[in-house]
DNA sequence: AGGTAAGCCTACTCGCGAGTAAGAACGGAC
DNA sequence: GTCCGTTCTTACTCGCGAGTAGGCTTACCT
């Protein structure tokens, strides 16, 4: 006996424990950074256990996009499906947990959408599909809220155009929370409703902004 | 005459060569994945001239960044100032030309914020604070227009809660924008005023959303 | 107890790519 | 012509990190 055996743990643990460790790694370093070794380090195990169970590198870096996507996602939906009757406290519920959500879990965030150009096209339409995949449960809800007008003058394509004002703004907003971090969750995403949706519904009811009338 | 001889020029032509080439590598492959080689290659020159001229991969690539961020910045700074009297004509100036620079150089501003976790603190710092140039101009438009209000309910807090969420929005609508490509930079940045600008403003006006009480 | 499969490790290989040494060709200046 | 500085190249070194070979150990089953 080496002395060095550690604890034996079933195969499902081993792979949580070492995707736990390899988006911690992947969110400091960038997939390319990362040293394989450093995350097996800190997963408390050797390298050959991480290849043996995830494959590569790559597999690995996969592994951790869907389990966060994932988690994100049903963050969003359910706090959405549980936030009432109307789109807009639907949308509001979800903001919220998605703030919660990265307030708690900022390496999720990072590894998840901070890391696009990147590696070969694989994880890269990963990534892409990841964050579309969280940009559709947006536009759902928006474009539910413009269909409850009916002589709307926004459409379907206004509806995708909101849906990323919303995540985009809410990625950024991820930077601002952490120089403000006396703004809970719940406040931000408070006052992204007060600009975006109140902006959205301004529309909706025919005030728009034109620009001065120029040559 | 070793028959592979180039055509020489001035260092000044060749470093603006060179960092050409990094941009497109860097921003189809990214910091990590970019090989040198490929770089010098696409340049017309051999690598020891990128070593000769910038140092090192690390300088290569803040010298793209600092280069882009510049001309992103001159872009929008110069527009605001050709834009009138009023934040709000300026704003949207800055913006129309925001993304008529992206539009036309996506590269650019791929290199510059879809590279944030990568690399040692030293150039992570640069692109951050390639980022924060750019949010600082928006937000100090954006505080310019709450200015105006003399009874104003928002603050500078605000004004920065707003500059994040429209640099956000702008760049998430980068990728819209790529789907869409029957809309052109103006017709964006219009869309975009519509809905943020006009959300503060009836912030500013008093007219703002608030969740159902809840128990 | 003996077999066996799952869990785990030490100690490698080996290619790729950053960075460099050493000098060749060109273009003036005098 | 012949010097000198700049531009440019071929042809390396060398470390780092992804991935692996091969085997040891413990838990459980019969």
């Amino acid at each position: 006996m080496t002395a060095k055996q550690r604890q034996r743990l079933p195969r499902r643990v081993r792979e949580q424990q070492i995707i736990d460790a390899a988006v911690q790694v992947f969110s400091k370093r960038g997939y390319h950074a990362a040293v394989v070794d450093e995350i097996s380090e800190l997963a408390g195990i050797s390298k050959p256990m991480v290849y043996l169970y995830l494959g590569s590198k790559e597999g690995l870096f996969i592994a951790c996009i869907r389990r966060e996507s994932e988690r994100l996602r049903s963050a969003f939906r359910e706090a959405a499906e549980a936030g009432g009757d109307s789109p807009e406290t639907r949308l509001w519920a979800g903001l919220r947990a998605f703030f919660a959500f990265v307030t708690e879990h900022r390496d999720s965030w990072v590894v998840l959408y901070r890391q696009a150009s990147e590696l070969g096209d694989v994880i890269a339409a990963e990534v892409v599909q990841a964050r579309r995949s969280v940009t559709d449960e947006v536009v759902a809800l928006v474009r539910a809220g413009i269909a409850e007008r009916e002589d709307s003058r926004l459409g379907g394509k206004d509806a995708g155009f909101v849906g990323h004002v919303l995540v985009g703004a809410a990625d950024s907003l991820t930077d601002w929370m952490e120089r403000h971090p006396e703004e809970d969750a719940d406040r931000v995403a408070l006052r992204l409703m007060n600009i975006v949706w109140v902006g959205m519904r301004q529309v909706l009811d025919g005030e728009t902004w034109a620009p001065p009338a120029g040559p």
